[in-house]
DNA sequence: CGGCATGTTGCGCA
DNA sequence: TTGCGCAACATGCC
């Protein structure tokens, strides 16, 4: 569940789960998930939790008058859950912190059935923190800037939006959905772009991202449900009519991943 | 069995 | 030095 949308209502769930509560446990399934180690994870015990934040896909959690930061990403399927007092494992949980507020238990799990994700411990923010761009739904989208900042590349926007230095939390869906959207092509050259085009883009995510967080809000991420209908607009509809102008969806491989996009609205200048 | 999957990183090579 | 393509990571599903 991986995106910039899912990680907001991750970063909403942790932040009602864990703010002012303290770790009264941790226990780490699998370690290859948590680093530098699982020692440094468990080593929490005792502390107090202060905040959750997030930017991009990166979800940060501030201890209460403690150096140590902890950093968490979801990687490709990793999911955030919790259940009042204990429970049995579950088939994919990898890291399980046991919390206390008000006297109330509370254990949440971190579940990752591919493991691409990670919950880091660390001492102070990580690169991969500091080096995140602005975050479009945090901070907005400064399309003059960012505008800029194309003309300087040569790349596809395409794969100029997934660059995370570019633009935090931009996933392969979320570019896709937002270029059709502004009716860009997903081969446009971030050099050849206009602002009007790039004022487009800004305006494709920020309604992208609204939407999906409207509509997972309080269920699973749409797109684990086998057999519901497709909660995307273009996204994994090859051959399907495209919504606006029925055109047939097409699917073309973009830096190297799976590109879907309207041959006659996002036509190449 | 082969291909593909919402992400990131590291390596070889130009 | 920089950038690009591609494999790797680990697992499931069609």
């Amino acid at each position: 569940m991986p995106e910039l949308p899912e990680v907001e209502l991750a970063r909403r769930g942790l932040a009602r789960w864990l703010a002012g509560a303290t770790v009264e446990h941790v226990r780490v399934w699998d370690a290859r998930v948590v680093k530098p180690s699982a020692k440094a994870l468990t080593a929490i015990g005792g502390a107090r939790i202060a905040r959750v934040e997030r930017r991009g896909k990166w979800l940060r959690v501030a201890l209460a008058n403690d150096e140590r930061v902890l950093f968490a990403h979801l990687g490709m399927t990793g999911e955030w859950m919790q259940t009042k007092g204990d429970a049995p494992r579950e088939r994919f949980e990898r890291v399980r912190i046991d919390v206390r507020r008000n006297g109330r238990a509370r254990s949440v799990r971190y579940l990752d059935m591919r493991m691409f994700g990670r919950v880091v411990v660390a001492k102070e923010d990580i690169a991969s923190w500091t080096e995140l761009g602005p975050d479009p739904l945090a901070d907005g989208i400064d399309a003059r800037a960012l505008h800029e900042k194309l003309r300087a590349r040569k790349k596809t926007i395409k794969e100029a939006m997934l660059d995370q230095r570019l633009l935090a939390g931009v996933g392969n869906i979320l570019a896709i959905e937002s270029l059709w959207r502004a009716r860009v092509s997903p081969r446009a050259r971030t050099n050849a772009l206009t602002l009007a085009e790039v004022r487009a883009i800004a305006r494709g995510l920020g309604a992208t991202i609204r939407r999906t967080i409207a509509a997972q809000k309080g269920e699973r991420a749409a797109y684990v449900n086998a057999g519901a209908p497709s909660p995307f607009l273009i996204y994994d509809l090859k051959g399907e009519p495209c919504p606006r102008c029925k055109t047939s969806i097409e699917r073309a491989v973009i830096g190297g991943r799976s590109t879907y996009f309207c041959p006659t609205c996002q036509r190449a200048r």
